[in-house]
DNA sequence: GTGTTTATCGTCAAGCAGACGACTATGATC
DNA sequence: GATCATAGTCGTCTGCTTGACGATAAACAC
């Protein structure tokens, strides 16, 4: 048999999701979309979507990303645009049974975003959120704060958003990926916040400081100072060219 | 519209297509097979194929593995097998010109071999074989020793093995994944030059032997010992549990 | 002014990596 | 059997990086 005779395979439907994370208020949070539709109807889920027909992959989750928050992916070809975020691929997920109506085949997608206004809800959804990924994912010490246990998200989402958030996680100890997190200017201690909130831990402000100050290309002077965390002003940096920490930024273990 | 109307998506192939890395004679490489049809047809591909209707993806990747090499993928949950390959997602790759005929998109996996007998041709292929990655991908240095130029990959094979041997590369130097290239038993010289081989570099023994016996839960003595390189019988060694390690062994620089 | 907050600089000790000397145990060669 | 080549293993030294933490600086709140 041929393997390109169209009916010799069997079709697949597929789809991108994307795992957008930011940190607000001291927390790692995850954008997502509630469910208008069976099956999960008025469940959470990640935001995704078909990819189309004459679509790359990255262009497909480019457009999604767009559609729900406004924000335009820096391809690394161009990665100066303002409002840029970091997108890249994640994982696939594709077991036969993880959309019980058809063979879905979902190329996740990981984004990684300053904070924003509140999200815009997009076409396939009531209405958006930011949602602290704890609380999606429960297990990690505390649910909310009440003790309240949110419905778990919508198909193998939460497998998903783990995966992406472990990626996360794992990326900014040897690349500069963290200032993504960051505004176009940013202080030292603001970079080390986002680094405690995804990390879950509290970092050494002096050992951060001389790290991330004596990395070179990781921060560039911006040239002002500010005080919008209180205390002493701060001086600016702006991202440097630099993509890769040498040597890495380690978690502190246990 | 509904997103789950069949008419209202467009239909896509689904392969896997597959990365094996080996050593042989201190060199890394790829498996390729012959393509016997068009297109590309006569020039070498990566194996791969399509994935079936009740197939996960990691099964599918499992499968392809076992039919070109007689290799086990050994999963997570049972690494133990014997001649137990590791096998991981790589990446997916799905341009909507990758493939002149159709859409398809391809998810690329990665597998680790330890040296073998001459592979077996699979289902789709004049013959399989293993070349130096250096050969396939060019540039990296020199091409043959004869200096021809060896035809590229087909379809966009060459940018899937560049990304998975960059895969390896990264992941030996956190992970005690260089093990998978080892037989059961093996000296920490032989793991070294595995080392050597997938980084292209030259390390030294004494450092690497003080790092990779230091490492707790890399590596476990296996009792004996072997002369088979020559030289100072040398210990043998398993695998330890130890998957992750810290610190990691980084590879020189420049 | 006093206290609080955040930023930044410095110091010290422990650990690790790179360079490299020295010794050991095999097989190959004369 | 002496010598040599090869590969394995153990140590030493030095410089760099890190983690713990003291001290000072510059803002704001009262």
């Amino acid at each position: 048999m041929s393997p390109y005779d169209p009916s010799a395979y069997p079709p697949f439907a597929v789809t991108v999701d994307l795992v957008v994370l930011t940190v607000r208020r001291h927390a790692l949070c995850a954008l997502v979309v509630r469910r208008r539709e069976q099956p999960f109807q008025g469940r959470w889920a990640l935001p995704g979507g078909f990819v189309r027909d004459d679509e790359d992959l990255s262009m497909a989750a480019a457009r999604e990303l767009g559609e729900e928050t406004g924000l335009c992916a820096s391809d690394p070809s161009a990665p100066a645009l303002d409002n840029g975020a970091h997108l890249e691929q994640l994982a696939t997920y594709g077991d036969p049974r993880r959309d019980p109506r058809m063979r879905v085949v979902s190329v996740a997608h990981l984004a990684l975003a300053p904070d924003l206004p509140a999200p815009r809800a997009g076409g396939d959804a009531h209405s958006a959120r930011w949602a602290p990924v704890e609380d999606l994912l429960g297990q990690e010490g505390g649910f909310g704060r009440d003790g309240e246990q949110p419905a778990p998200l919508a198909f193998d989402h939460a497998r998903i958003l783990a995966d992406g958030v472990e990626r996360a996680r794992s990326k900014i100890e040897y690349s500069s990926l963290a200032t993504a997190f960051c505004p176009a200017e940013f202080t030292v201690g603001e970079l080390r916040r986002v680094y405690e909130a995804v990390w879950g831990v509290a970092l050494d402000p002096r050992n951060f400081h001389r790290k991330v100050t004596g990395t070179p290309g990781f921060l560039v002077p911006a040239g002002g100072t500010t005080t919008r965390q209180g205390g002493r002003p701060a001086q600016l940096f702006r991202a440097g060219g630099a993509t890769l920490l040498n040597p890495p930024m380690l978690r502190p273990e246990v």
